[in-house]
DNA sequence: GAACCGTGGGT
DNA sequence: TACCCAAGGTT
């Protein structure tokens, strides 16, 4: 079995001259790099690509250049700006370590103490490595799936990293490579060492700086490094939005509950069945449902959610206003909802709401 | 340790 | 198509 024969001091090197040669270096977020804006950054690119968070950033900054603007703001507008990017967890847990900066340690954060960052709601290990070598130089590791899948390849360390052994394992390697100088740009190069040369799929070792020592490649078995999750079957789950009008073509919806799916985000009422949305409507007399649109599958990670949408009217304003009583609840107009989190599948139904003639029967 | 949490891209 | 997965963290 070959093992990895360079030296740490070698690595580093070869690292920092890939870098200087072929880094990212001009990324919205490597641009004025204060720790406000690289925390937001490696928020969003928590189970996320590049190019999926960039308009999402330059969003969010003109909206909250600091973060006493974030600290201030209503959790809606947080999670307006957030819809469409997903785990939405990661949104409250900002606004929530954003304050809790400005509370604990006026405005400043912690990067000076790892146990203090990974103690703000949403970092962890590996978050806070990022947010303080590249912010402040100082000597933090970082491990994620980029690091993960280069580490795992060039000493051909076998499992899944969701395993906790393969992850101790991982972890130590990061540690050990981790230099004392240069900080920001090393940890900036393993990131797009994994991003960019050693790539999950098709990795372009030719162009690698480690092509001559790697294990994986010596093995000719790049793909099976780092080894895959265990395949487990995806559930399916039903449930019926009430697509419930005005005369005025408003629509009502729901705020989710603040944790579990889409917490926090507003959406259609739901019912589990014909039978709970009957039970509903039943008590509004001037409530007639229509034909049912065309039922159509969401796919999450962990499970399939077939989604019926059930079209559905209520002709007297007062009775409309009547619904809606609670502080969860609002009419929106369907082409402009206001500046709240809206789920994916819900942003698309109130965009066909707003196409059709608020006529339609 | 395992389940949970979203959406879009690549193959 | 169906599947895997991406700059992970929390419960």
């Amino acid at each position: 079995m070959a093992e990895f024969s360079l030296s740490t001091e070698a690595f580093q090197r070869r690292v920092l001259d890939w870098f200087d040669r072929h880094g990212r270096k001009t990324l919205p977020w490597q641009q004025n790099k204060t720790a406000y804006r690289v925390w937001v950054s490696e928020i969003m690119l928590q189970q996320t690509q590049v190019a999926t968070v960039v308009p999402y950033f330059e969003r969010f900054m003109m909206r909250f250049p600091s973060v006493q603007a974030l600290a201030e703001a209503p959790q809606d507008d947080v999670l307006h700006l957030w819809t469409g990017l997903g785990y939405y967890a990661r949104a409250r847990n900002l606004h929530k370590a954003a304050r809790q900066v400005v509370e604990d340690y006026d405005g400043e954060f912690p990067t000076h103490d790892i146990d203090a960052m990974t103690s703000l709601p949403g970092i962890g290990r590996s978050t806070a490595g990022a947010i303080i070598s590249i912010t402040s130089g100082r000597r933090a590791a970082i491990l994620d799936g980029n690091v993960k899948r280069v580490l795992a390849r060039l000493h051909a360390v076998a499992g899944w990293p969701g395993r906790s052994d393969v992850l101790a394992r991982l972890w130590t390697l990061a540690e050990r490579y981790t230099p004392h100088e240069r900080l920001p740009d090393y940890t900036q190069a393993m990131m797009d060492l994994g991003a960019m040369i050693c790539t999950r799929g098709k990795p372009s070792c030719l162009l690698c700086p480690f092509e001559d020592v790697c294990v994986a490649h010596a093995q000719g078995r790049e793909r099976d490094y780092p080894g895959s999750k265990p395949k487990r079957e995806t559930p399916t789950r039903s449930t019926r939005m009430l697509l419930l009008q005005d005369d005025s073509g408003r629509v009502l919806l729901r705020q989710r509950p603040p944790t579990g799916l889409w917490g926090g985000l507003w959406c259609f009422p739901q019912f589990d069945d014909g039978e709970a949305l009957r039970d509903w409507l039943a008590r509004y007399p001037g409530t007639h449902l229509a034909h049912a649109w065309q039922p159509f599958t969401h796919v999450f990670t962990h499970f399939r959610l077939d989604i019926t949408p059930c079209p559905a009217r209520v002709s007297d304003a007062k009775l409309a206003t009547h619904v809606a009583e609670g502080a969860d609840e609002r009419w929106v107009d369907p082409a402009n909802p206001g500046d709240i989190g809206l789920a994916a599948p819900v942003k698309t139904l109130l965009e066909k709401l707003a196409q059709i003639p608020t006529t339609t029967d």
